[in-house]
DNA sequence: TCTGGGGTCCTAGGACCC
DNA sequence: TCTGGGGTCCTAGGACCC
């Protein structure tokens, strides 16, 4: 999908095309003026100079989806937005509307799966499908189908999105990228060396920040370049699994299947404090968190109807250090105050000394609360325990 | 006054079992 | 006066994606 969260947001505030538009933030919205709907009127008709601006944000959220106008400033996703009111101030900062942006979601892959069934769900606003069997598929490589889900798509929500048509998820993907927004794109197996190849690496799916700069350390710019390289050398770099699977996107070759349904692994909250908050002077509020955290995680499990036996913990500290721990227990569970429980006894082996900017509780191993496992009790961890105990940790939690 | 939230998968060492 | 080998589970961290 095109700009996913922006354009349902220009769905409702058609005023706002053409400005320059970001979507994020976290707790602290600035969206008071959207009261200001007039008398008798929409929300349509709320005047522009109503809505807020980034430079009037206070807080450490980022941006999810920028606007093209706003784009031209230099601001983009994953910014954060403190950096992005400096370089943008007078763009509209709109939050993101989470059961809108579902309820959106669930609709236009809805609107595929009837014309295409063999649907995977890649997340809120991507989807790969397999055009194989469904009739017609074929025609022209794909692009009257693909032009018919575009439109389809289009006159049930409003809304646009980019298709890539190939051989397999690797390069469809790649594909979707070449003719944004509104675009399709065909590429055909034959189309490798032209079209593929002078890519940089870091447009495969899988090839993130730092195999990209370790590819960059060896010259290694393009997937042409990668493909020239020896599979024994890539193996021999990068390791077994990933220096053969880098050899394999080079050429083009995927083999995975379109998965049209998946179990989830694990579920967790988490949550950036305001400001950084300290172990022990912060005891009373970092204590509501997180059994606050603990419900909502349990909430989750309980509407989706799954339980787990795996609890964990994380932190980010202020200095952006991660730490993590976890540990299994007996019984499968969906239970506010037991995963309290696990995830407290956690938190005592993880160290406290430092001001915290995150906390985040998981529960992980999970099978459906209906299923025949979910009633046996499994086998406890209860290896001794050696890992670090902050001397600050014991009472805290 | 940089840097969200919710996920998946992989690796690697140690415990433990047969 | 020597200490195998294979398999599974548990845990911590990290890369990556939407």
């Amino acid at each position: 999908m095109d700009a996913f969260f922006a354009s349902v947001e220009l769905l409702r505030y058609p005023q706002l095309q053409g400005l320059p538009l970001v979507i994020g933030g976290g707790r602290r919205r600035a969206d008071e003026a959207l009261r200001h709907v007039p008398e008798g009127g929409t929300l349509a008709d709320i005047p522009v100079a109503a809505f807020p601006r980034l430079k009037d944000y206070v807080g450490r959220g980022v941006i999810t989806t920028a606007t093209y106008p706003a784009r031209v400033f230099g601001v983009g996703s994953a910014m954060g937005l403190m950096k992005a009111a400096r370089l943008c101030p007078q763009a509209i900062l709109l939050p993101v509307d989470f059961d809108e942006i579902r309820r959106c979601s669930r609709h236009f892959k809805e609107v595929i799966r009837e014309i295409a069934p063999v649907l995977e769900d890649r997340g809120i606003d991507e989807v790969y499908i397999d055009f194989t069997e469904v009739p017609g598929g074929q025609r022209e490589g794909g692009r009257v189908l693909a032009r018919l889900i575009q439109k389809t798509i289009f006159a049930a929500t409003g809304l646009t999105c980019s298709i890539g048509v190939a051989p397999n998820k690797l390069i469809a993907k790649m594909a979707s990228e070449f003719n944004k927004p509104n675009g399709i794109s065909i590429v055909y197996a034959s189309d490798l060396q032209t079209r593929i190849w002078p890519l940089p690496c870091r447009k495969v799916n899988g090839i993130g920040p730092k195999a990209g700069a370790k590819l960059q350390a060896h010259g290694i710019h393009t997937l042409g370049e990668l493909a020239a390289c020896e599979r024994a050398w890539l193996i021999q770099t990068f390791g077994a699994s990933t220096g053969a699977w880098m050899h394999e996107v080079a050429w083009g070759r995927d083999e995975r299947p379109v998965l049209t349904h998946s179990e989830p692994v694990s579920m967790s909250r988490e949550t950036t404090f305001e400001r950084d908050l300290h172990a022990v002077h912060d005891r009373a509020v970092l204590g509501a968190i997180f059994t606050q955290l603990c419900a909502q995680v349990a909430a989750d499990l309980q509407r989706k109807g799954y339980v787990g036996r795996t609890i964990g913990i994380k932190l980010r500290y202020d200095d952006f250090r991660i730490a993590t721990r976890d540990q299994s227990i007996a019984q499968y569970t969906a239970d506010a105050a037991t995963i309290r429980r696990a995830a407290g006894q956690c938190l005592k082996r993880v160290p406290l000394a430092q001001p915290l900017r995150l906390l985040g509780v998981r529960v992980g191993s999970l099978v459906k609360a209906d299923s025949p496992q979910a009633l046996e009790p499994a086998r406890a961890h209860a290896g001794s325990r050696t890992g670090h105990t902050d001397v600050l940790s014991g009472s805290l939690f």
